[in-house]
DNA sequence: ATGCTTGAGGCGAACGTTCGCTTAGAGAGA
DNA sequence: TCTCTCTAAGCGAACGTTCGCCTCAAGCAT
């Protein structure tokens, strides 16, 4: 920090007293337009900008809000998050406010604190959060404690009890399945989450409704469950090329991108071609799903609109003290065809 | 912001001046072991929790460092993001410091004037720059008006006048070419960066050193140019690969992961095999790197400890007025070998 | 002339800290 | 006993704002 100018200064130099100053700085009108407008020189002349901690203290806000994330692992990139942070502090910029980052951490009681910290000690406004699960510790906490967030995610279908904006990955997924169905395939394999995983069986839902949509039977050896790695995407790719033929899918819907990658590895493995023997889609559009052999077909998040969208909620609510409606909102992915479902043939005699 | 416990209350309760209280809390001594335990005993208790907007408004520090990164565009990842900022804020933590994210402005008058607003505002108390290149706008800028700051990079080799730490790009290069030389590569190309880019040219400089290392003349034709992207990796390769066969390279180095992708791809599309026919390597390290098609040689740098390196320099500076030494400094990256350079056969005939 | 309204601006206080000085009292040395 | 030092704690002030209330003078209707 620096010894900065103050409005004092500002008003000794412009004849008027510093409240005045401030009025002025602050919109809050009753200053003759004369007056206004030699002050405003004045700020000018000595580059005045106000003091953030002391508009804070008074104000008793901060106009930062807080936000955090699981780090990645280094053989797994984050696919949203340059996207996501670059549209919430952008969002936030408009209105004056910030966005403070924190570290994660695994251990619940220690996560709360920290919020409960950065909160009381008035360093932020309120919160972002992302990537709930089921059973997530910090919305009830924050909910008890009246802290202000919104969640990019949800915790129950029907659950409207905090604000947030979700992707429909079921609809994403349903698409896939649509876009599948249409080339032909007829026996289509899923490579879905564990079951505790909220965002996994909102995504498989999709495969399911897709299955419906087409008359197709669901069956049970053809959905694998597992981390959403590549190397569980090997596995159970090379778990499903093994069925007798007669079962054996045409095509994989993967629940993530890394899981594709390992499928069509395996795929290449068996001596196969994805896209033309076997039909491979990913979710989520990794930036580098473009430039795999042959390029995924994914699904793709508008991370860009939901991060503005949730950060200017949340300072619509810290400025107004309600939140805009709708209070909760589900948002469409998109399908994204590329070469890794394109060229299959048929076989004939099969339906 | 929450109406939250404030000292006055805390000394109420413990019947002692609000002032001693924040002598504790700060750890100033001359009071007595007893009336410290009860204080302590009755922060506790009320779950106090030091106002830092007060605090900062009177220190006139806000224990708060600013951040901004040039967003990626949508193909292409930011492959040190997560790493870089998890590192920092960690290690920003454990001083009781925080990181505030703030937007980038390509327009150099517009960046330097948040620059400037938000170390007047109070907000931070110094940067941390990324990505620096020739005539970087705000390393002066904020040297003049001595606003703390570190760099993760440099702009002049011999330039000492601000605290960095960059990466040794043009040795992780040389290892590359060190690891091909070994192979039985003689004739290896280089795809490279616009020479107005100063980390590619110093990684490119590894490139010569390699050469003259292993007693191999450089070739003109083997030095392409252009933006670090796979479209201008496969041009430049296609372009490579349809050389005269005895000046044809049988190894293409790349300035980056994007390119050896784009590489990788004209190789196969020429009927070759990465790694067998020719060997490619990449920079970076990208986390999909080791899942392409074949698993990519590339070299990492490391992040975590840069940013923690970065993060801690600032800090102490902060703290005490003067960096730790040495000021600057270099680290080295290191070669990560995988398919893209194995299996290579030399032709015989030729040393 | 009197009283009322309105606009322009001043003023004291408060937000929650920390800083530096003062003071009361205890203990020590002469 | 007197002073001198030391320790524990108190106190006033300040950091830079914003907030709410007050004042003063001009304008206007009665």
């Amino acid at each position: 920090m620096s010894k900065s100018v103050t409005l004092k200064e500002v008003a000794a130099k412009a004849g008027v007293s510093y409240q005045t100053v401030s009025k002025v700085v602050n919109n809050k009108a009753s200053v003759s337009p004369e007056t206004e407008k030699r002050i405003w020189g004045v700020i000018a002349e000595l580059n005045y900008t106000p003091n953030y901690n002391g508009r804070s203290l008074r104000r008793q806000r901060s106009n930062t809000v807080g936000y955090t994330w699981e780090p990645s692992p280094a053989d797994q990139a984050n696919p949203i998050l340059d996207a996501f942070l670059q549209s919430m502090f952008r969002a936030a910029e408009e209105e004056g406010y910030y966005l403070l980052c924190f570290p994660f951490h695994a251990d619940d009681v220690r996560m709360l604190k920290v919020y409960h910290q950065l909160y009381n000690t008035g360093r932020v406004d309120g919160f972002v959060l992302s990537r709930l699960n089921y059973g997530e510790a910090s919305v009830p906490f924050l909910l008890e404690n009246k802290i202000p967030f919104v969640a990019f995610g949800r915790l129950e279908d029907q659950d409207q009890s905090f604000p947030y904006i979700d992707v429909d990955g079921g609809q994403g997924i349903a698409q896939a399945m649509d876009h599948l169905v249409s080339l032909g395939h007829r026996r289509i394999a899923a490579l879905a989450w564990p079951e505790d995983s909220r965002v996994g069986n909102n995504r498989l839902e999709g495969y399911y409704r897709g299955l419906a949509k087409a008359g197709l039977m669901s069956d049970p050896n053809l959905i694998v469950r597992g981390e959403g790695t590549s190397a569980v995407g090997f596995e159970a790719t090379t778990y499903l090329l093994g069925l007798p033929v007669d079962i054996r899918p045409t095509a994989i819907v993967c629940m993530n991108d890394m899981m594709a990658i390992g499928a069509m590895q395996a795929v290449r493995t068996a001596g196969l071609q994805p896209g033309r023997d076997i039909g491979v889609t990913g979710f989520d559009d990794t930036p580098t799903a473009r430039y795999l052999t042959p390029p995924l077909t994914s699904i793709s998040q508008p991370i860009p609109a939901i991060g503005e969208n949730l950060m200017k909620r949340l300072i619509e609510y810290l400025e107004t003290g309600s939140y805009p409606e709708p209070r909760c909102e589900l948002v469409a992915p998109n399908l994204e065809i590329r070469e890794s479902t394109a060229g299959y043939v048929p076989a004939k005699g099969r339906s």
